[in-house]
DNA sequence: TTGTACGCGTTATCAC
DNA sequence: GTGATAACGCGTACAA
């Protein structure tokens, strides 16, 4: 509004002393006499003074800010992630700006290029599929960049090879958890249990979306696991409808995100005996498809029989990702890393038995 | 890093212009003819200058900034309305500090002067418990406040009469979630359905957190609506245990929070019939206890019977927060609103049959 | 111990 | 149309 907050120069006059008196008080830095430091103190007080930190940083050059770009930070996943890179930020006295770019390229530069402008030292983005050049003269000009959960423009990444695009690889450091050995790894469980015929259900064919990403890593990791056991794929397995599971051919299912996991549990338990989730008349019977889904939810445990689960630890991840941008703000200058961290296979029930 | 950015000045320099027609190009203002705009923006581009944003909000004094401050951001509720503050900002082209207290106070209160430091204009903020007379001078500089999810210093609330104490009201807006009214509802459902032995299951005693903030307001409706219908309360009901619940005497419980429905629903699955959540050899004998929880929660609508909850729209909660910030900083000086948003019962099965 | 002069990168007020 | 010059609120050399 019109209020004059009060300035250095205004409780330099009020102690009726110099800018610069004020600066060191406020500063705690030695060869104040205590009477003088007494005046100023009081004039703060009386003035309700508090230093403008903005034009404090104008000067100094530094912001001690980092951004987060997420493509919808109230998603499970990538809160846990924000909550991870806010402890890092807030031990190194950083503050915090975030944003969602709701999957919309335009809104992930805008809002990139928005906090560029505001000098944050790092930043933290989960990409859109999107190109991501417009970062580079940013980078270039010493914005620590990291991204998470997924590479910048996957999808120019060779993700039969695993290797990804020179260009983009030396953009930032990336921080991803592993979905392509979690699949192996449920893939894996479900043989082990009997399973010949497993499905996946995902949508790996969205290429713009964090969960189309996922979806593509998954479905690798399945295909190569399924490959090394030797048994044939139908390539229906791969596209596999919520609704038609029960008569899909198939004995298990791997689901690539969370909403699957509803999809299919939903689809199971309209088609058991037909009596919804009040309980079926023949409980046994309801659960003849196993079911593995990606990502942890609260209470998997309490959903009959338990639904087992590839989990991985984004806080951890968001963790990660801050320590890197701290290395790079002091100084790092190795080549970008892709740091790829573990996925646990966490087992509930509903995919321990085997097929029928 | 040692990368000088280059300014205004340098793009002047190499552009052969004075400083102020760089600044009539970057800002589009008129008066500059084609040809200079030309050689303005030829230099910008080889440059690759970006205006500093941080500057030009020193100067005009406006940071087009908001600072959300939560109890925790990566919490279902907190992010959700996290969810609805942004798409305001966004609208209204502000960007959006975050940071969590972890219920600490101090940390509150340094994240709050932090954000007031760098001049953001406003704040939206789940309080801690403690007391909140630390903001006063910023909220008198033109900081516009608006708490959210619970009142500051809610100590001093006289909950029993709903009476804010009115020099905590004067602080700034408040919008909350009526969950005194969610308990009343819930309750009435309950005795709807023939219970008559109700307990309430949550930690009203702990002064700190959210949570307990939440299960005093829930407490409070419980009590009203059982009085209300002539109901005795056994004061063992408002202090229920957990794992105690299967002898507790009711015969039916109102969670306070997600933790507790989960704490309920392991501790019922326990004692099932001793088979676990592995399919119970009865099922129609597992839900003798009619359970309604605060909160919903992903596939509230699978756990066998489907949890009744009580919810509320936190997105929109969020939303109103921020348009009550920008009615706020488009300079209503109205005295301060609490706004109460409904709470919606959703049925579900685990608290539609009758007791034993 | 304290003060002066200047600069950070931008916008605003005047002249020319 | 364009350009000096001051100003925003603060930090930093260097002088007093």
């Amino acid at each position: 509004m019109g209020i004059h907050r009060p300035t250095m120069k205004d409780v330099a006059a009020r102690a009726g002393v110099a800018l610069k008196t004020v600066s060191r008080v406020v500063n705690g830095e030695t060869g104040v006499t205590p009477a003088t430091t007494e005046r100023v103190l009081d004039a703060i007080e009386e003035l309700g003074f508090r230093r403008n930190e903005s034009a404090r940083l104008l000067r100094t050059g530094q912001t001690a800010t980092l951004g987060f770009i997420a493509e919808q930070v109230a998603d499970p996943d990538q809160a846990a992630l924000y909550r991870g890179l806010e402890e890092v930020a807030r031990d190194q006295g950083f503050l915090l700006y975030s944003g969602s770019t709701d999957n919309d390229q335009d809104r992930e530069e805008r809002l990139a290029l928005s906090l560029c402008a505001r000098r944050v030292d790092g930043m933290v983005i989960v990409p859109t599929s999107g190109d991501h050049g417009y970062l580079a003269a940013e980078i270039a000009a010493g914005v620590a960049t990291v991204f998470a959960l997924r590479p910048p423009a996957a999808a120019a990444r060779d993700e039969a090879t695993d290797r990804a695009a020179p260009a983009e690889a030396a953009l930032g450091d990336v921080v991803v958890a592993d979905e392509r050995g979690g699949a192996k790894a449920a893939v894996a469980h479900l043989i082990a249990h009997g399973h010949r015929r497993i499905g996946f259900l995902g949508t790996p064919g969205v290429p713009d979306a964090l969960a189309g990403y996922r979806s593509r890593r998954l479905a690798l990791g399945y295909t190569e696991a399924m490959a090394a056991a030797g048994l044939p794929v139908d390539q229906s397995w791969l596209s596999l409808n919520p609704a038609g599971l029960p008569g899909a051919g198939v004995t298990a299912v791997l689901c690539g995100s969370r909403a699957h996991t509803a999809q299919a549990l939903h689809a199971l338990a309209a088609a058991g005996q037909g009596d919804g989730p009040g309980g079926p008349a023949r409980p046994e019977r309801r659960w003849r498809l196993a079911v593995i889904g990606f990502g942890d939810f609260e209470l998997a445990d309490l959903v009959p029989p338990g639904i087992t689960v590839i989990s991985y630890d984004p806080v951890r991840l968001g963790r990660t990702a801050g320590e890197l941008l701290m290395r790079r703000l002091a100084g790092d200058g190795e080549p970008p890393r892709l740091v790829e961290l573990p996925v646990a296979l966490i087992p509930r029930g509903s995919a321990e038995f085997p097929p029928d």
